[in-house]
DNA sequence: CTGAAAGCGCTTACAG
DNA sequence: CTGAAAGCGCTTACAG
């Protein structure tokens, strides 16, 4: 049988209470009690049941998540995915607040920063922006010894406790691949169409995919990258003007949101005889309508609900101090084609 | 706060156990006392926590995983993992048998099942072999009430409670869809390389990879199945045979193991000039350095450990009688190309 | 057919 | 600095 912390205290002669200070490392007890305890545990090979632990503890965590306010489906997912969490929260014994900030403007995640950690959760996740006040914020938040997860896109150099997202470079590595071999030999030019370069996950696709393309495929020349806010209607508008203004785009490779606005510039310039290799980003209703109907040739997907399960685990762990199994918080990108979708 | 089963007894003023009798379906309630506490558990919304009942229940599952003898690094994985859960097992209330079977013996892991079933273990996991001696043993375990899961390869009218694993069929789609596109206009023949067609998955993977590749790609054709019996000698003086006597195979699908054999015959085309498009399955130390060098183009790939931990996540759920959320269980395929390498 | 009581492996006031 | 006792939300003999 299984060593439980009957058999430590008797071993190291001393009482359950005893044995929970020396477990979760609580003040209190003498150095000599200590180790008693600790050569017990050893001998024994105990290791503790956390489900009963946890059963014991009756603790809740409260977490808050801050979501931009941004209407692609992505971000519809990944907040219905927090919501989800915040439902199965009742039996898991966490209390999820979701607090919304206008997309794409740091100072204002800043301030939603600084008023959660007011509230002084037992944990802060968000969809990070590359600024200073956000760094700032999140370094007052660790002052306060409060963890911190980043969600989908990452702040480096911020003192964060997690990201959990996937690894973007490699996305937009993996996308000039598909993209160069699904070309072939032709030759021609590539439109790259981005949400905004004020975020992580977005330069991180634009500099693999650029990198990539560099290195394979140097026959196929990249334009500038167009900044569609992640919004259909400009992502249409501009790609609209692209194609028109340049009857050499052979490819697209589209790293944010705004598929809409896409796809509907791609309808157009199927009907125009144009045959153009794109590769999107991100599973949704749309974008698997242009996968089967061939507008698509790709489309990398993160999972949402992967995600916030992660940061959720890592929370938790971060907030009981014990370590992150990282193999484990992986995120992985899948890869799309029209015959493979779920 | 939560309901728990102490609010459920007394809004329906009965004992904890009556609750208890109620919520697991026991028998030996009067309709009228069971209508009561139901009624209640719907008012109240009560939910058990599943984590408390494991801990009453002090259960231990014993599960029979049976797999192939098969030196490939695809199966040693796999034991990996089952192992893994093994030791697992102490704090996740499961002791793990594993039982060795030849490979792509179908008398034999008959044999093995009704051996298996003669210890009535809470479950059983098996490769399986698509024959019916095979499934005529499940039939039998399923007489005597033992759960049965399929893992990595499925065998359809067997009654088996549930299949671990990939859709192969559409792992085939996908391998012809990337196969196609990556040869570009070029005109050729294509080998096929199968492990041995008496495993379903292999069939599987064959009949997806054909239907589309005759669909979408009929400038390609396919040569007959080359078997390869998951052996790499075995492999590599088959692909060595093909490629000599046909110079016109521009591109391999090799659905099954023996990657070692492959890639050494690959090696030696591509010193002879020969430039061949490939795909295979399942990422390892050899398939992973294949894609790094190029000889292969990409790689389906199966996440044994998640397999394995689908299974005995579902056979104890069948061995509680609890339902199986069929969602959480989708094994999904990874595709790997050189530069999205984990 | 039903209930009182003990117990699963932990943690937590409270008392000393 | 240490311990006895109660309790987390369930289940399980046992008694009636």
């Amino acid at each position: 049988m299984r060593p439980t912390v009957h058999d430590i205290a008797l071993k190291a002669g001393v009482s359950l209470a005893t044995v929970d200070r020396v477990m979760n490392d609580r003040p209190g007890v003498r150095e000599k009690t200590r180790a008693k305890v600790e050569e017990a545990i050893q001998q024994l090979g105990y290791v503790r049941d956390v489900a009963a632990a946890n059963l014991a503890k009756g603790r809740t965590y409260a977490f808050t998540f801050i979501l931009p306010r941004n209407d692609n489906a992505f971000m519809a997912e990944l907040r219905a995915a927090v919501e989800q969490a915040g439902e199965r929260g009742r039996i898991e014994r966490t209390a999820i607040k979701i607090v919304d900030v206008p997309a794409f403007d740091g100072e204002a995640l800043a301030r939603a920063l600084h008023k959660a950690g007011e509230e002084c959760p037992a944990g802060i996740a968000m969809v990070a922006i590359d600024s200073d006040p956000v760094r700032k914020a999140v370094g007052a938040l660790k002052k306060k010894g409060i963890p911190v997860v980043t969600l989908v896109s990452d702040l480096e150099d911020s003192g964060r406790d997690h990201y959990a997202g996937v690894d973007n470079q490699a996305a937009g590595r993996t996308a000039a691949t598909l993209l160069g071999r699904f070309i072939g030999a032709r030759k021609g030019r590539i439109a790259i169409l981005v949400g905004s370069l004020s975020v992580r996950d977005h330069q991180n696709r634009l500099s693999g995919f650029s990198e990539e393309m560099a290195a394979d495929f140097p026959h196929l020349a990249l334009k500038s990258p167009l900044e569609g806010r992640d919004d259909s209607a400009i992502a249409e508008r501009l790609v609209d003007a692209a194609l028109a203004a340049d009857p050499d785009i052979i490819g697209i490779y589209s790293l944010g949101a705004g598929n809409r606005g896409l796809i509907a510039a791609l309808e157009k310039a199927r009907a125009n005889g144009r045959e153009i290799v794109t590769i999107g980003h991100e599973l949704s209703e749309h974008s698997r309508a242009a996968l089967e109907n061939g507008l698509f040739d790709a489309v990398l997907n993160q999972d949402a609900g992967h995600e916030v399960r992660s940061a959720v685990r890592v929370l938790k762990a971060e907030a009981d101090g014990l370590p992150v199994i990282a193999a484990q918080e992986r995120i992985r990108i899948d890869i799309f084609i029209k015959n493979n979708l779920p």
